[in-house]
DNA sequence: ATTACTAGTAGACGAGTAA
DNA sequence: TTTACTCGTCTACTAGTAA
């Protein structure tokens, strides 16, 4: 999101446009904002031609209320704060093992795939993907984690499918290093997906189920990753 | 602190410049931010100038930190969000305008009690009540409110006509100030009634029927009240 | 009162380039 | 390579004002 927007769209969710339609005058708001009536009223078409905000234009006075586009923006710059203030150098994500569809394995044993690991991440996944069913409690540190940036797996074509792009986390998981990896289109999940050097249930004998605790690295990458 | 300034803090914040000091060129600043070279170099001056910033210009690559000053103004930015996302400051009633028995404004017009709202919440109710039958699923928040401390409106008598003791809670009602006032001795009710400095229906352009939101503050009150 | 157009202006930006 | 100056362009702002 646009800087200037993210400005103005947090100071219509403090004045309550998150939830209900609030009405809020352009001179209000250019009040709020430090800026003028006019530039208010244009800062308002902006947001709505982008979709961050909705209105209903009244006679008297007009009354917005911010989308779930724009809720969903607001939340990826809380995430960030999150991030500086809240999470230091790791956060831990507790889990149960999940059995999941098995497509995981499929894509991540792809060369493509394998031959990116092996540069970014220094290691070849050994199987396909552990699947782990976050608890609700850390679901809002695993969306922390996922808008950060990770380690990049690019996507690719082959036999006419797409493999699409994905990000890759360092992490550790009962002192082995792995990774958790999420494809760059997802939506909110609450289930990861791992991959090791080692096969992860017979090395740890976990099976479906079993409570796991997963430490995310989250050290800042340096530029060439 | 100047918006534009805020989002290059966080950004510098992001890349770990917190805590420490961080070899980051103007040209990598200016990728991270979206912007040239030249003018991510300006930002950092600015940024020094308004002691967000300190730096160490070595010879090869200069090397800056955000300062104490800066680490606030993020923090204040920081504190917005959880006030955004975390809202243990208000609750939000859904309900339906209802025209009710009308009695409310009739109690309410009292001198005493006049005198009483205007000198603990700083209005005078325009009319009566605002009655409003709140949503089923949001009973159980409009009771919670009840049994909170509310501003307390004492009760009297005129004319051998007792007129009982009424609690007030500060609410929004479409970013109007507003105050839901509750009988003590009331029993279970589904409707709340709102006061106003205002004439709401007119001013907000409700009837009966119509949906709204009420939003109750629920900081606590300071000992004179 | 409102919202929002047009027009004029100040400031933010990047290209070129020096150190 | 760096950082950061000058300068031309262009965008974002406000004043005036219409509806």
């Amino acid at each position: 999101m646009d800087e200037k927007y993210s400005f103005s769209l947090r100071k219509i969710a403090l004045l309550g446009g998150i939830n209900n339609y609030i009405a809020v005058s352009s001179r209000e708001l250019g009040d709020a904002l430090g800026m003028s009536q006019q530039s208010a009223s244009k800062r308002i078409l902006e947001l709505l031609e982008e979709k961050y905000l909705i209105r209903d234009l009244g006679a008297r006075r007009q009354r917005i209320k911010i989308t779930d586009i724009g809720v969903e923006e607001l939340r990826k710059e809380y995430n960030e704060y999150r991030r500086i203030f809240e999470l230091t150098d790791h956060v831990t994500l507790h889990g149960k093992i999940s059995s999941g569809m098995g497509e995981g394995g499929y894509y991540i044993n792809q060369k493509p795939y394998m031959d990116q690991f092996y540069a970014k991440l220094r290691f070849k996944p050994f199987e396909g993907t552990l699947n782990i069913k976050v608890a609700v409690e850390d679901l809002d540190k695993l969306e922390v984690v996922r808008n950060m940036p990770g380690h990049v797996i690019d996507g690719f074509e082959k036999d006419g499918r797409t493999f699409g792009k994905v990000m890759a986390y360092r992490a550790k998981i009962q002192n082995l290093d792995c990774a958790i990896v999420v494809p760059e289109r997802s939506h909110y999940e609450d289930t990861m997906e791992l991959v090791c050097k080692f096969h992860l249930r017979r090395t740890l004998s976990i099976k479906d189920g079993d409570d796991v605790a997963v430490i995310v690295d989250l050290t800042p990458l340096s530029p060439e990753n």
